[in-house]
DNA sequence: CCATATGTCTGACAATAGTCAGATATTTCG
DNA sequence: CGAAATATCTGACTATTGTCAGACATATGG
């Protein structure tokens, strides 16, 4: 693997995007708070999640809220729900200061865009979409789960709110032919999710009967698509296939489903006549390892 | 101008980077010690250059240096052309630790593209490359300057060199068609100077003629081919032209500069006649503005 | 030779960033 | 209820990064 022009990217990168910060040290406050400002936002956040998204040491967190809480730009709060979490959230002052820093920070975003001409401009664009997406791609971890974790649960119920949103029919989980937990976990079968930095963004399952299994449950939230999620699972499942001796895999689906379609087939899966009576199926798929 | 894409890529690849960065301190060095040892890198380098590449303050590059001389990894001497810059080489226990940065640096990468398929890999590199090069792209600057200037001077040396390595009868300045200083000084003419970062990469030169003017001594330095600075330089050329009252562009090229041949006719240029004897040229071209 | 400029260094600070061990309040769970 | 877990905070540090004013040596240009 040539890592040559990774490295060379992130020199470059790494030093452009530092000059950039200057302008947000114009302003007077120190990175560390602009961007504390910044993650709690219009909408306020619990400091568990801002220590979570700058990653930052509770007592350090503590101390930079304590501060932006002396210049009056924001309030922290007990969670009423659970009050042991506390919120912040911004003060009519604290909505200007963070005003400010979204300035700063399109200033900085043009000033990389300034000297490029428009064709150069959208090459940029382009391929910074592309850099940030894989780069996001690459931080998907993919897991075997106890279908009844809470993760599992999530995307199930989301998997199962979507199904009932796409299909002409409706769904109800209670008229497809069923997949219990059990069947669903070692050595009867595996459940997947799919996790980015934490979250939940996508599940699948294999339910094993001998030489032959079932994919299951091929789920991705709609936030987390085009980064290769689909096509990873259903890649990983079929490794775990493989590695229990399954020869063929098979899989049934709904015509509205049109993505993953498209991923079954260019993954290798050919169209077969109907192998079981599932009613919300249009299309039976199998493949041989 | 929307910049919310390069505000979304700015965050994202900071964050990532700044996640690599930990590998770098895993080597129970600062960060700025490691870059320092990268700059030095195994060629060494005077405490000058290390100042401008590292945007240090010169007290602090100072006890840098200090502290990697108090480990035995660096020696500092007095350069001897000029005894007042020091130049600072790596120990060979100093080389040692470049080579664990260098493969730090190499893990790094190496994890920004794990768990990537080959087919992303390679879409990620190829944008990558896309984004520095329009990054570094984004820092040229082009300026009329004296075409006496050291800079100027370097770009036309630099100029003439290549002619007489490309050329299939070789190039000696003294056959061909003069352009003098001052009829590339204005008001007679003017002469532009790309630069990266002060680094003199470019050059071009308009001489005028009344309504007439004629495009000289276009070059870009080989390390800058591929950013567009070609391209910047004629269309700078051009409207200085057009701001004063041109209406006709004229110039002649060798057959051997492909690239620039193409330059020309995709900027709008239609090859005429030949319309003086330069004895190196092979086609002339024009443009009405 | 002298005035001035240049390059590097030391001393003296100061701000930012980061760490770790408890203290305290609250919730959860057996 | 009481033990354990969770969330946040304070105190007490340390390290890193950055700044500024001079000191000193050397070079440059008249």
């Amino acid at each position: 693997m040539d890592v040559a022009p990774v490295r060379s990217f992130t020199r470059i990168v790494a030093h452009r995007i530092g000059a950039l910060q200057d302008e947000y040290l114009s302003l007077g406050r120190s990175l560390g708070a602009s961007r504390l400002l910044w993650e709690i936002g219009t909408a306020g956040a619990d400091v568990r999640s801002l220590r979570a998204r700058l990653d930052l040491d509770s007592g350090y967190l503590s101390r930079l809220l304590r501060s932006l809480e002396q210049e009056g730009l924001v309030v922290v709060e007990p969670d009423p729900r659970d009050r042991r979490v506390r919120t912040a959230r911004l003060t009519p002052a604290g909505l200007e200061a963070l005003r400010e820093v979204d300035h700063a920070g399109d200033q900085a975003a043009r000033s990389l865009l300034a000297s490029l001409n428009d064709a150069q401009r959208r090459t940029l664009v382009e391929a910074m979409g592309t850099v940030e997406r894989l780069l996001t791609a690459g931080l998907v971890r993919v897991a075997i789960e106890d279908p009844r974790s809470p993760a599992a649960q999530h995307c199930l119920q989301a998997y199962y709110d979507e199904l009932a949103t796409r299909f002409e029919a409706g769904f109800d989980p209670g008229h497809t032919r069923p997949a219990t937990a059990a069947e669903l976990t070692e050595p009867a079968g595996l459940f997947l999710v799919a996790r980015l930095t934490e979250d939940p963004i996508g599940c699948g399952a294999l339910k094993l009967d001998g030489d032959t299994a079932e994919i299951k449950r091929m789920w991705v939230a709609p936030a987390a698509r085009g980064l290769g999620v689909g096509r990873r699972l259903l890649h990983e499942l079929e490794q775990h296939a493989r590695d229990r001796g399954v020869t063929r895999l098979r899989l049934e689906t709904n015509r509205a489903l049109r993505e993953a379609i498209n991923l079954y087939r260019s993954a290798g899966f050919t169209e077969v006549p109907a192998f079981n009576a599932e009613p919300y199926a249009h299309h039976w798929f199998e493949k041989r390892l």
